[in-house]
DNA sequence: TAGGCCATCTGGTCCT
DNA sequence: AGGACCAGATGGCCTA
């Protein structure tokens, strides 16, 4: 491969590195406002990935089932839909954020407290739930708000409307004139969204990488000669693969 | 220390 | 050719 060739293949690989890291900010952004619009809070627990997808796709079903007529909000059944699935800790943090005590915020950690108090509602604001068997250490807050809304919905001015009518697009979803997130409260003094916990976002902060930086080689151009910085240095990141490919075309 | 989760890099495939 | 998307590989960080 000539010189030209490689430089344009690194320069390609650089767009390219730096395109997918974009694309995956993008679905992190959208896996965070997901996360966002969970009737779990908790500072101190940042639901996974895969716990959110999880966790949203039960929360899809037991709003479902609720407005069909079949479930109560407050049932023992929507809690069991909400929680299908889900790791056991994830388990008991929706539990704990459906479990309260007499006292509003009772057994809550402290940090895990919005600092507000829900206003009276028909659910009391919060929703008790007793998880059977487990510890149900409560780790977060459930916000009731969302089930209000979603009673708003059933008896309200969305009762008429199908769910097709609101996209993911935002074209057509319902008004709501509160902040961003989370979408679904209807209450404005309830549930600010929760500040990152300490190790989110993760520590990962983009720089430059080696291969971006030219430090060294990228794999990827293929009859690759091994000389200059590659050589001498190997990232602990990112050693060498396939170096015996052969670029073809 | 093992396991979970994550960001990033990379090569492959498909599409425009 | 180049972009979008995907999945595998890898190393870092954190927690139990």
């Amino acid at each position: 491969m000539t010189k030209a060739r490689q430089e344009r293949f690194r320069a390609r690989r650089i767009k390219a590195n730096a395109r997918e890291r974009s694309r995956m900010h993008g679905l992190n952004d959208a896996l965070e406002n997901l996360r966002s619009i969970m009737p779990c809070h908790s500072k101190t627990q940042k639901l996974s990935k895969i716990e959110t997808l999880r966790l949203a796709r039960n929360y899809i079903c037991a709003l479902s089932e609720a407005l069909e007529g079949g479930v109560s909000t407050e049932s023992r059944a929507f809690m069991e839909t909400l929680c299908k699935g889900l790791s056991q800790p994830t388990t008991n943090l929706v539990a704990g954020c459906l479990q309260l005590g007499p006292a509003p915020g009772a057994g809550m950690r402290p940090e895990d407290r919005h600092g507000v108090r829900a206003p009276p509602t028909p659910l009391g604001g919060m929703v008790s739930y007793s998880s059977p068997g487990l510890p149900s250490p409560p780790y977060g807050t459930f916000d009731s708000a969302h089930l209000l809304h979603l009673r708003a919905m059933k008896g309200g001015a969305y009762e008429n409307h199908s769910p097709h009518e609101y996209n993911a697009s935002g074209v057509g979803t319902p008004p709501y004139d509160g902040p961003p997130t989370p979408p679904l409260s209807i209450s404005s003094n309830l549930v600010p969204k929760q500040e990152p916990s300490p190790h989110y976002p993760p520590t990962h902060h983009y720089s430059p990488s080696p291969v971006d930086q030219g430090l060294y080689q990228t794999q990827s151009s293929y009859d690759v000669h091994l000389e200059g910085p590659y050589d001498s240095y190997h990232p602990p990141h990112m050693p060498p693969r396939h170096l015996t490919s052969v670029y073809r075309d």
